[in-house]
DNA sequence: TGTCAATAGATGCAATGTCAGTAATTGCGG
DNA sequence: CCGCAATTACTGACATTGCATCTATTGACA
C-alpha cells in the first residue's frame, strides 16, 4: 500500500482511514483501560456492560440483548456477568414470561459505580482522543463512521 | 437533534466520533478475524507480526522493537512468537552484538503466507470498511486520524 | 398430548493474554 | 577485575476469551 496519492485513483484512501481507526482505537483504549482499572478497579468491558444497562429501560436487559449491544466479548458474556455480579454491580433476575431467560439488572451500587467511572472515562477519552481533533475533524469522523453503529451492517456477509 | 454546529458548544462531537471509531474497529475486525482464521488458519495478531517484520529492514526485528510496533498484544509477545515460530513462519536468531537479545526474522514460508494473507485481508477490509465510505469520507477520516499513527502521542500522560 | 426443532444460557476445554518474578547479559563505578 | 543496577527476554500462576457442546424451556404441529 505505497503510492496512490494520484488523484485519478483516490480509492486507496480507505487504507489510511482504516489504519487511523486501528491506531486510534488501540492507543486510546489502552490508556483508558489502564486508567479505569487504576481508578475504579474494573476494566472497560465492565463499564461497557454497565453503560448498556444504564441506557436500557428499567436499567435491565436480557443476556441476549446485552450480547447484541456489547462491543466487547460477544461470547463469554456469561462469565463476564458472573464477575460483575460477584462484585455486586448487577443482579440476575428471572424473566416473568420465560423461564429460560435471565434479566440482568443494574444494582444501586452498580449505578453509582457506573456514574463515577463513566465521567472519568469520558474525561480520558476527551483528553486522548477528542482533544487531538479539531471540531471539524470530530464532525467529519462522526459523520463518516455513524453507519457502523446506528446502522445495521449485516448485508454484504450473506454469501459467506 | 442534529444541530450542534453552534460554535458555543462544539465540544461534544468527539463523543460520536469516538463511538464511530469503537464500532467500526470492533465490527470490521471481528469479521476480518473470522475470515483470516478460516482462510489462512491464523489470527490477525499473527498477520500483524508478519507485517511488521515484512516492513522491517532485513525482514527482522528484535523482540522489543516488535513489541513497540505491534498494535495487538503489547504483552504476551514471547508466546505469540513461540506459536508463529512453531508454525514455521518466523525464526529466532541470536543478535551478533548482544547475547541477551533475540532477533525475529521472517522465513521464506512466512513471507509467502504473509503475502497471501495480506492481500485477502485487505480485500475484506475494503469490503467491510472502505466500501461503506465515500471517497470524501475516506479522505476525511484518514486526515483526521493520521496523528494517531505517523505521530508520536506520548505527551499528556506524564503526570500519571 | 407427544415429538421435535428452536431458543436462552451455562459449561468444559483449549487458546490467549496479563502480571510478577526469574535468568542471563551488559555496562557503569570503584 | 568486582559488585550492582539496568536491559532483554523467558517462565509460571492466574484471569479472560472463544468455540463447541450441553441443559432447560418454549412453541409448533401432527
Amino acid at each position: 500500500m505505497e503510492h496512490d496519492d494520484d488523484p485519478s485513483r483516490p480509492a486507496t484512501r480507505w487504507a489510511d482511514a482504516w489504519r487511523g481507526v486501528l491506531f486510534a482505537n488501540a492507543k486510546v483504549l489502552r490508556i483508558a483501560e489502564r486508567d479505569l482499572v487504576e481508578r475504579e478497579g474494573f476494566p472497560v468491558a465492565w463499564l461497557d456492560v454497565l453503560a448498556q444497562l444504564y441506557d436500557a429501560p428499567g436499567n435491565a436487559l436480557r443476556m441476549q440483548e446485552l450480547e447484541e449491544r456489547s462491543l466487547f466479548t460477544r461470547s463469554g458474556l456469561t462469565r463476564l456477568v458472573d464477575r460483575i455480579e460477584a462484585a455486586g454491580l448487577v443482579r440476575r433476575e428471572p424473566v416473568p414470561g420465560d423461564r429460560r431467560g435471565v434479566s440482568v439488572a443494574l444494582t444501586p451500587e452498580g449505578r453509582r459505580r457506573h456514574d463515577r467511572a463513566f465521567v472519568e472515562h469520558m474525561r480520558v477519552i476527551e483528553r486522548e482522543f477528542g482533544g487531538r481533533l479539531t471540531p471539524a475533524e470530530q464532525q467529519a469522523v462522526a459523520d463518516a463512521l455513524a453507519g457502523f453503529w446506528h446502522g445495521d451492517l449485516e448485508s454484504p456477509t450473506t454469501a459467506g
